[in-house]
DNA sequence: AATGAATGAGAGTTCATTCAT
DNA sequence: GATGAATGAACTCTCATTCAT
């Protein structure tokens, strides 16, 4: 846990802090990122990150609940805005325009893309599940409400395909969406690298269409006299 | 690129040193992996690592492709063996007997285990890149000729969802389910870590429905004559 | 020396600085005693030890001061009451006394005890010299009165060996019996270390009979009309 | 323990290290002795030092273990020097004169004598006890079997004071004859701190005539015919 | 072809001390 | 008078890589 320091910290000095210890974990991981780098690109001695943090494992937390909880700030933000604007949205648009935002969001913000794909990509045992519990739960806490939502209107079945399927898969599929724009290797298949968020709808709607049909109502077979 | 050397090795030799390399990747990673470990436990001089690879990355990579090739290797005759067994097995049927013995075969080989979570894992770019590419080849080679034969014999349609999509979330979820049971953190919702393979049979069966439900022939309405 | 702020100090709060660095130096010593521990068990600002002492070696200073006059005291006090109980105690038996008296105190004061070690194990010479000579004069202040008494009343003879030596045996001799009992390796031959201050009684005596038999009044020659 | 490469290294090389050690482990003690300054001072990379060795506390102890054999050496050679050329020394004149030489050997070999110190001095409980064990048996190696001798020989006498005791006051004096003509601070009565080894003699022999008159055969009673 | 000693940069962490508040 | 954040040097130890043998 960080120190009372950091809690009282001057917020300018806090927040060079954060922004070098971002990029610095977001580029080259929790282990192999260098204290020595954070202190030098946020003009701070070294000793500093020791009054702040009990050590390097407590600042990479940090960082990552950090970030992880803006993340959600500004999609739950987004989220909002959507149903406001158009109440009696389908569900599965709604996932679709979700996506398009959380896609946009990355773009936008590399720091939180690189810190997002180290929480996702840290080999090293301990660092791996204290970062990652924390992101998950924030992205369970979202979608569980979402899906709940989904089959109480009747949007979602249950009767083909299982939900917690449904959920396990979004937590995979989702930083899959934030990172495989920019990082290669990611998606062979659909070959979102180096796309735009523009140019991201489609592949998108590809995926999102596997759901729908998987758990949306069954279309009506063609040329059937109802 | 491995040198002549390597290639021209005495074979127990170099078994002993990909075991070694496999090992020490698979538990700790690319970076944090020690190449004075790998010679240690390979018992083989630090120099002559260098006489084989031509620096840290290469072996690493080396290790990888080495690793993937083995991987396809059981499992292209599993599926043949599955297939000459029961030629007639509906095209989902075969793909949950498949999964569980991709489980099967990661539960009994801890090393080529960490080294795919090794792969998966990397944030490196370079290091990713380059071993990543080498292992979704290997991933897509095998999926997709099956998916079109699964196609061909109309088991899987693509009119209501992208049959790409299918192959970008089968290259998804297929190391997760290879890892997930391993390693903690990865599947927070079917709650795969530390189950047994026979345990994991239901989770996986619950993922395949999803695509069973929307890429195959819909099921017969309720309570209608046809 | 200590600055007058620390002279003026409220009551309490040098009791709590001088037992948390009594603590500190006696577990670790001078050298990897540390102020930051210092002054988080004594509930105290790091800047404020500054204002109390010049640098960490005041502190040291005062602490061994303040130590060795509270045992000093506390052997004075009770060496007079063994004297005024037996008045006529012959000497060697006096001083065993005392020596038991000496082992119980440390026995039961571990502080003082920690201390006494870092004083006698400082290897940092200007550290060292200022700290032992204190220590030694309280020493001396004692045993030469003590001595002296001995010597007039006919109890202690300087005709075969010196009572100089006597004296210098003594500081060395004593410290020793404080420590040994409770530190590992001082004492490889009577076996002190573990043992009570009820089995310490034998060894001690073990020790003061080879100064009584040297100082003390020859034997009577066996098997001799006087 | 030291590793192979510290076994078979090149002798200039091992000495260099060696010597450096000495002076900084002799000069801070274990605890604070430098292993940056020892790299230096010996010209040697600072990695060498732990392929040499496991680690700083490793170090410490070969660099103790060599010194003590190294003195044990020239002392047991001495010693048998003095006794081939007076084979009907008395035993406390035996006594002294080893003493003279064991003076001497310090005055002349500041090195050991600082190592002598270090080790007396260390604090820290694994490195003292490590140290102090090895060093102490040297020193009853030699010392049993030369008091159990003078036993045997009539010389010592143990029917007015304890054998056992002889030899714990030997092991605490002996090294405080070594070091206190060098380190101020240790013999605040006899004045032995900044004294040339012949200046040494006298106190020398204050503190042996101590044990040669509680040992020793007592003198014949003044003014008595026998 | 194989060795393994040597290297020195860099790692995370602790420290006594300063000084503005 | 008390505070405690800031400092940067120093600490032990690990590392991939080189190269003489």
């Amino acid at each position: 846990m960080p120190t009372d320091v950091w809690r009282n910290l001057r917020p300018d000095r806090r927040e060079r802090v954060l922004t070098a210890a971002m990029a610095e974990f977001g580029a080259r991981g929790f282990s192999a990122g260098s204290l020595n780098v954070i202190a030098r690109e946020a003009g701070v001695a070294k000793g500093s990150l020791f009054q702040y943090f009990e050590d390097k494992l407590d600042l990479f937390v940090a960082v990552c609940a950090e970030v992880t909880s803006r993340i959600r700030g500004h999609m739950e933000a987004t989220m909002t805005e959507v149903l406001l604007a158009n109440p009696s949205l389908p569900f599965f648009e709604f996932l679709a325009r979700t996506a398009d935002e959380w896609i946009a969001y990355f773009a936008d913000h590399p720091l939180e893309r690189g810190v997002t794909a180290a929480t996702n990509f840290e080999l090293d045992p301990v660092a791996r599940q204290t970062v990652r519990q924390v992101a998950q739960e924030h992205y369970l806490d979202v979608f569980r409400p979402l899906v709940a939502e989904g089959v109480r209107r009747g949007e979602l079945r249950d009767d083909r395909a299982d939900i917690d399927a449904l959920l396990a898969l979004l937590v995979l599929v989702v930083p899959h969406l934030a990172l495989s724009p920019h990082l290669p290797g990611l998606d062979p298949v659909l070959g979102m690298y180096g796309r735009t968020p523009a140019e991201l709808r489609e592949p998108v709607r590809k995926l999102i269409r596997v759901v729908a049909a998987a758990y949306g109502p069954l279309p009506t077979p063609v040329g059937r006299v109802s």
